[in-house]
This record gives structure tokens, sequence and C-alpha cells, in this order.
DNA sequence: CTCTATGCAAATAATTTGCAAGCAC
DNA sequence: GTGCTTGCAAATTATTTGCATAGAG
């Protein structure tokens, strides 16, 4: 069974602050990932004044803690997403005007134990993006 | 018949500069992905004295040629190889000491196809790390 | 000779750090 | 109350831009 975000926060030590719950229902309410900017004015938009370090602060930890996930897609910037209740996922952006989609697949499982076996690494995660066009852009 | 990288440059309306032959070296002579700061230290070392504007200026323009390859490990900062001569591969890299293997394998080519059919985006790349503990560091 | 490429200075952008005050527990 | 958190200011790091000069073809 899995935890609450609450129950992970209080496994981590972690306080649940104003800034805290804030953070998450932006993250929340976006789908795809976002940039830490554009969660910082998801923020300011709902009237929740939360400094632009807090932001960076708190995604570190969420990340930390498998809240959050970073997704970098060669903008110069991260972008994150909330990992609780969702599936497993990768993503495309279109290199025009970079929109992202959601891929709900991830063909890497049997892989990752090939690479554990050659490289004696202990595998614990992967990145995977796709980049391309959209029909609006091609 | 594949282009030299000469023969790109060439082809891409570009001069073969003193700057771009000692960075294309400096590449060269590293098999992984390296920082442009590594780059540019490469340079030094080889008392060829290039601006680190200079790199990132030819780093950009060979990416867009095709000859070089931009790898993001969630650094804070880019990566940059070769692509000339070497096969299509990924890396993986070590969360405690940073190190790189080349894993010279990508499972992509079919799900590439699914996911054009299904996004209606043409996809025309992709980037895949795997990130994990190296027999050392776990 | 012409047009691209480079160096230098400076600007921009993303992210991090230090420290005193605030708030959750 | 105590210690984790936050805000504010400032530092750091990565990357980009403007412009005059140098160099490849």
């Amino acid at each position: 069974m899995e935890l609450s975000i609450i129950d992970s926060l209080k496994a981590g030590g972690k306080k649940l602050t104003k800034a805290r719950k804030a953070i998450l229902a932006v993250l929340e309410k976006n789908a795809l990932p976002i940039t830490v900017a554009e969660v910082h004015a998801g923020l300011v938009k709902a009237r929740t004044n939360v400094d632009l370090v807090t932001v960076y602060r708190n995604l570190a930890m969420l990340q930390e803690l498998g809240l959050v996930n970073a997704v970098g897609f060669h903008e110069g910037q991260m972008r994150y997403e909330v990992v609780h209740g969702r599936a497993h996922h990768h993503h495309i952006q279109c290199r025009g005007c970079g929109k992202i989609i959601d891929l709900m697949l991830c063909p890497l499982k049997k892989l990752t134990k090939l690479i554990e076996e050659q490289t004696r690494f202990s595998v614990d995660g992967h990145a995977l993006e796709f980049f391309g066009w959209c029909p609006q852009c091609r």
C-alpha cells in the first residue's frame, strides 16, 4: 500500500507548511511537468505568497522523497511533476512550440536488468524523453 | 555513405578554423560526453587558446549539423560527445561519483513508430539516460 | 576582398547559499 | 520552546549577446 503525500512528508521528518501545500496543489493541478517559474507563477495566481527560493528548496526536497519527478528537455531548466497516484510514464516535446504530451508507456523493465548485469551498476532510475514536431508545427 | 566531419562543415557553409579543429580533437579524445568547461579545459591543456564563448558557439553549431550530441544528466549543465563514426547509444551515470558509462544499445525503434501513430508527432530524436550506483559507490 | 568566426566585456537566466526571523509540532 | 522553514539579499554557475577585430576561403 502506498503512503499518502502527507504521510510521506511525515515519514521524512518534514512539516506540512502552507508553502508545501500550495506547491503540491499547483503541481497536482498541472498534469504535465512544469518549470519552477511556472510553479511560482501558479502560486502567485492562487494568491499564495511563496518565495521563488522556497519553491526551489521544496521541489528539491520533494524530489528526494520521491514525491515529485524532475524532467529535463534540454531547455536549460528543469520541469517537475507529481509522482503520487500516477503511473510511471514518459514524455514527448515538440521542437517547434515546446508542447509536451504524456506517453503512458515504458519499455525499459527488461533492459534495466540487462544493464545491471552488464555494468554491475545498481540501476534505480532513468530519464526518457522524445523529441519531434507536433501536427501544428511540422 | 557518410560525410566526413570536414565535409559536413563545408556542406553547412562553415569554415574549418583552428578553434573548431581543436574542439573536435578534444571531443574525439574523450569517449564519454564531457561538459563545456571540460572541453575548454582540454583546449587549455593542449595549449590552444580558445575562448569559452567560442566553445559554446561551436558546440551549438556542431549540434545543429548533427556532428555532436548533447546529453543531459540533470546536472545543471549539458555534456557533449561526437556523433561521427559512433553507433547510436545511451549512457548510465552513477549518482555517487558521477561516473558515466556508455551503453551500446537502444530499445526504441519500434516504440518510436508507435508513438508517431499515437501522437501524430513526427519523432526525430530521443534522450535516454540511466541512473544508479556503480560498484564502488553502492 | 568578403563574410564568417573569434575574443572580450557584459548581460541574462537558472539555481544556490547565508542568515535572521517565523511557524509547525 | 525547539528545530525545521521561510524570506530576503546576495552569490554562483551556466549560457547568451553585442560589437569590433581577425582570419578562412
